[in-house]
DNA sequence: CACCTATATAATACCGATTATCAATAACAA
DNA sequence: TTGTTATTGATAATCGGTATTATATAGGTG
């Protein structure tokens, strides 16, 4: 897996925006300094930096996934009003697994703890 | 909110189906008896039959949105494998509510628990 | 350093899942 | 039965993402 600038243009615009950006956020966000880059080479390296885990892939249910680069164990909340993703501090996906036990039917490597909500910026209106 | 032949179809379709089915799965189920039904009610229908809580769309991460007609609170366990959706008996949401506590941040509604693994199908091969 | 070659790229066609549009139809209240 | 209005079927459009392919370039080799 090569160094190239693309690359490392994904895993800055992901930092830099720090609002769990999508895909689509990452393009228009390079793009402004660099038109010419491709959509195709943002998937890929989203990728990529997801299999490295220097990125965490948010799946959100409904819509475009998100990114994450804060590989910290951490829930999100998604807001049901404005479908933003927020981080929830805290590692309950240990607690959960142990108080299931074990399991006879499944081999089970994780779990997803998403909580849903409304965000203080939607409460106000 | 009207009581249209093809919603009671699509919500016996879930019911008969009895495995999580996507809203694909429900078109051809549905179009072996009546064949003229169109994809557009079925998701409409969907849609409502979630809405009256009649549904519960499960959210899966990938690829298309799973139903489901047991409203009993439960989990699910996604295969890594074949992307089947299974139940996993229990309610971990209020364990994990409690224990996060109340937060300034968020009016948080509900907490979704999903667990990922392999199935007892896919780990013989 | 110049060269090589496999990997990554930009551009674009394609795909599956879902939503939007709209004229025709049917539910249901009066 | 009739009028109104939500729902339908058909289909186009959208959205998020993947596949294809010719070209460019990262990074090792001599």
């Amino acid at each position: 897996m090569r160094n190239t600038i693309q690359k490392k243009l994904v895993y800055e615009a992901v930092c830099d925006l720090n609002i769990h950006a999508t895909a689509d956020q990452v393009f228009s966000h390079i793009t402004l300094k660099h038109p010419t880059i491709s959509k195709a080479t943002i998937y890929r390296n989203l990728h990529h930096l997801t299999e490295t885990g220097d990125l965490i892939n948010i799946g959100t249910f409904h819509g475009a996934a998100h990114y994450d680069h804060n590989c910290h164990k951490h829930h999100h909340l998604i807001c049901e009003k404005c479908r933003r993703v927020h981080d929830v501090q805290g590692d309950h996906s240990k607690a959960v697994l142990e108080s299931l036990g074990p399991s006879t039917e499944f081999d089970i490597t994780d779990c997803n703890v998403t909580f849903l909500g409304i965000c203080k910026t939607c409460e106000k209106h």
